[in-house]
DNA sequence: TTTATGTATTAACAAATTGTGAACTGATCC
DNA sequence: GGATCAGTTCACAATTTGTTAATACATAAA
């Protein structure tokens, strides 16, 4: 499935259990990282910042609801989602999770059909949207947001194809990218177009930039420098 | 406890249960209002505009399915919180129930306090939306609680629409929202309208407010900007 | 120096997207 | 009933964007 656009965190010390989420949600077009301690779950969550944190309680290191309050402590976190999903079904583990500010809490097992309906609901719920991080290098600064590219202060205007090819070569700069590769980032695996193609998107790019960034790697591909 | 300002109404056609529920959600500072059916429950969201709905799956005349469904179709009822507690556990109805757009789907039998810390869950969330401020650009203030728009002091009159979808853009300058976001947003997710529709309300107030303040990136979408 | 390979450039063309005026549908209000 | 208005759709024009093909250029190997 096409992603969601969506990062969930998942943190569970059983790797069986953890996996069976990633695949399943992954296969639901979520964007997936996990933890397999407390304490990863927290170093994760700041690294990530994903939509949506599912925690197991009893976990090393840190409890998952030790996670939960130290997380929500922060600022940063006061509207991420979070969900329990744990063993324990007993009523005081239920309403503690809930009222340490979790948005959810479900007992295992639980089928990932259900699992994944729940993370549905939450999402429709609060529709929160992924932000995309500016990038900027030197004097170039690249905003996805806005859709906005600035070269010394200076609005450029790029088309769409334009602006996807190079913030992809700007999101990792130094790296090559083989032509290969950008068609399937740029363009997406189904569509079929020339090789001269991407010559001219990155033409035009050089030519409205005025900056010397994109390097030609002859045989191989494209990468940004600056 | 001190009334939440916070209206619940409860479906279910065993009095016993009926009476719990209430009993306990008027205690935590909610004010209820009970069904015993289906059709009643319609009716009485109708009359009471509840911001939460609490249904019962199997109950005569329509069923809680039904009623999710008849109530979502309606835009006065797509943004209540419904949350089905039911006898049914299997795994199907789960799905078909969160499906149906409900926020939460709870298993009987359940203990008083759990459904209450579930509920305080779900208007946690919900009231963490941004309150509507009046927005103040340049020449340019947009009054949501007045529903007015005024450029260089002067009134100008919107149609709820064209308002709504200037406030979404004007809320966040600069930032890109494509065609699919200004239609969840402005229209709703089950609403679905033409193409062209979003530039004839773009249209219609660029013409209004007779200022350049709206820009079209072409392929993506529309931004504010001035 | 020639040849082979791969990239740059340009203009022309095709495709996609948006702008616009007119017309249609319901609601609502004289 | 008629008028008005919000909301929508449609057809078509205007514009922008994406792609190709042809040619020129650059570089390294033979």
């Amino acid at each position: 499935m096409e992603s969601k656009g969506k990062k969930i965190l998942i943190a569970d010390d059983e790797p069986d259990i953890l996996e069976i989420i990633q695949y399943n949600l992954s296969k639901e077009g979520y964007d997936v990282v996990t933890a397999k301690d407390g304490d990863e779950a927290v170093g994760k969550a700041k690294m990530a910042r994903p939509d949506l944190i599912i925690l197991d309680i009893m976990m090393p290191k840190k409890n998952g609801v030790e996670v939960c309050e130290i997380l929500r402590a922060q600022p940063a976190f006061k509207e991420t989602l979070i969900l329990f999903l744990t063993a324990l079904s007993d009523e005081g583990s239920h309403v503690r999770g809930l009222e340490t500010g979790a948005d959810d809490y479900v007992t295992k097992p639980i089928s990932p059909k259900v699992l994944i309906s729940r993370v549905n609901a939450l999402f429709r719920r609060v529709n929160k949207e992924p932000e995309e991080k500016v990038l900027k290098i030197e004097n170039l600064s690249i905003d996805p947001a806005k859709f906005e590219v600035m070269v010394d202060g200076k609005d450029v205007t790029l088309a769409k194809k334009e602006f996807e090819l190079l913030y992809l070569l700007a999101s990792r700069p130094g790296r090559v990218f083989l032509r290969n590769e950008i068609l399937n980032q740029v363009w997406g695996n189904e569509v079929i177009v020339g090789d001269r193609t991407i010559d001219v998107h990155i033409r035009k790019i050089r030519q409205k930039l005025g900056l010397d960034c994109i390097t030609t790697v002859k045989g191989v591909g494209y990468k940004f420098n600056l």
